[in-house]
DNA sequence: TGAATATCTATGCATCTGCATGGAGTTCTT
DNA sequence: AAGAACTCCATGCAGATGCATAGATATTCA
C-alpha cells in the first residue's frame, strides 16, 4: 500500500523517499536509454559496423585539431573507463582506425590520431548512425519537444554531484 | 571487419540529419544515464551492495503476486539478455535471494521465488538507492520540472509500462 | 636534490557478457 | 499420433569488462 509522492519538504529525514515524478523520471530515463541504444548498436552491427563506443572515439578525435586527443581526455569526453579504452584503442589501433604517437613534453602520455581509415568508418557510420537516431527520437517528438527534453536532460548531467554538506 | 556493401560514400543519399535538438536529447539521454546509474552502481557497491541489476529483479519478484515470476517476465520487465539472466539467477539462488521451483503445467518454464532474505536485501538496498536517485535527479529538478520530464521520457520509450525498477 | 607522491597508461586475472547451440518440453500440422 | 516447428532455459567458448596493480614518467616538497 502505500505510494509517497508527498511533496518535498527539506527538513532532514532520515530518509528522503523519492516522488513518484523522480522515480518515473529514473526508471525511464534508464529505460529509454536502454532501448534506444541497444535498438542502434543493434542495427549497427547488423550493418556490419563496429560497437557505438568505437564512434564516441573517432568523432571525439575527429573533432579535435588535426585528428589528435591522448586517452585521458577521451576517457573524460566519452565516459570510459581508463582500463577500458585502453584495450579499445588497441583494437582500434589493430584495425588501422588510429594510431598512437608520443606526446610531445611529456613521455608518460600520448597522442591518439584519427587516420584516414577512421575518419572514413566515422562518416560511414554516421549514414547509419543519424537517421537511426531520428527514428529513435526524431519521430517521436515534435521539434519543440524534443528542444524542451533535451534542456531538461541538461540539468541532470555535468555538474559533478559532490555532497560535500 | 567486414562491412556491407552498399555504402553511402560520395554520392547523396536521402539522408535525414538530425536536428540540433535531436542530437542533444540522444547525447544528453545517454550522457545522463550513465552517469546516474553509474555513479548510483559505485555507492551501492560502496556500501557493500550487489549491482542494481539484482535490485531489479529483487523488486519485480517482490512485487508479484506471491514473490513469484518466470524468467521470462523477468526479461521482460528488465530488459535483461535471456543468458544473461539465465546466470544472474544462478549467482542469486547460489546467495540464498531466490529460489527456483518447478512452473506447474509446463515444465520448460520455472517459477522464481523472492526469498525472506531475499526481500530484506531489497528494502535495504531501497534504503541507499532511494535518497541516490533523489540527489541525482529530485536535487537537480523541480517537482514541476520532474514530472515534464517523465511525460516526455515516456514517448521514447517502448509504449508498455514498465512495473520494474 | 632526493624521496615521496601524483599522473598516465598498460596488463594479469577473475568475472561477466554475447553468441551460438543444445536439450527438454510444448504446440502445430497433417 | 508422428514429426516438424517452436518455446524456454542452460551452457561452452570467446571476447569484453572490472579491479587491482605495475611501470614509467612528472611533480612536489622537505
Amino acid at each position: 500500500m502505500a505510494q509517497k509522492g508527498q511533496g518535498s519538504q527539506g527538513r532532514d529525514a532520515p530518509f528522503q523517499e523519492p516522488s513518484d515524478a523522480v522515480t518515473d523520471t529514473w526508471v525511464r530515463l534508464i529505460r529509454a536509454g536502454r532501448e534506444i541504444a541497444g535498438g542502434i548498436e543493434a542495427e549497427l552491427k547488423e550493418a556490419g559496423f563496429p560497437p557505438l563506443a568505437w564512434y564516441d572515439v573517432l568523432l571525439h578525435l575527429k573533432k579535435q585539431d588535426e585528428g589528435r586527443s591522448s586517452p585521458k581526455a577521451i576517457e573524460e569526453a566519452a565516459l570510459f573507463e581508463q582500463y577500458n579504452l585502453s584495450r579499445l584503442l588497441d583494437r582500434m589501433e589493430a584495425e588501422g582506425l588510429v594510431r598512437r604517437i608520443p606526446y610531445p613534453g611529456d613521455k608518460r602520455r600520448q597522442l591518439i590520431e584519427i587516420t584516414g581509415e577512421g575518419r572514413a568508418l566515422q562518416k560511414r557510420m554516421w549514414g547509419f548512425y543519424g537517421p537511426a537516431i531520428n527514428r529513435s527520437i526524431g519521430d517521436r517528438l515534435s521539434e519543440k519537444e524534443a528542444v524542451q527534453l533535451a534542456a531538461l536532460l541538461l540539468k541532470l548531467v555535468g555538474q559533478k554531484n559532490d555532497p560535500c554538506s
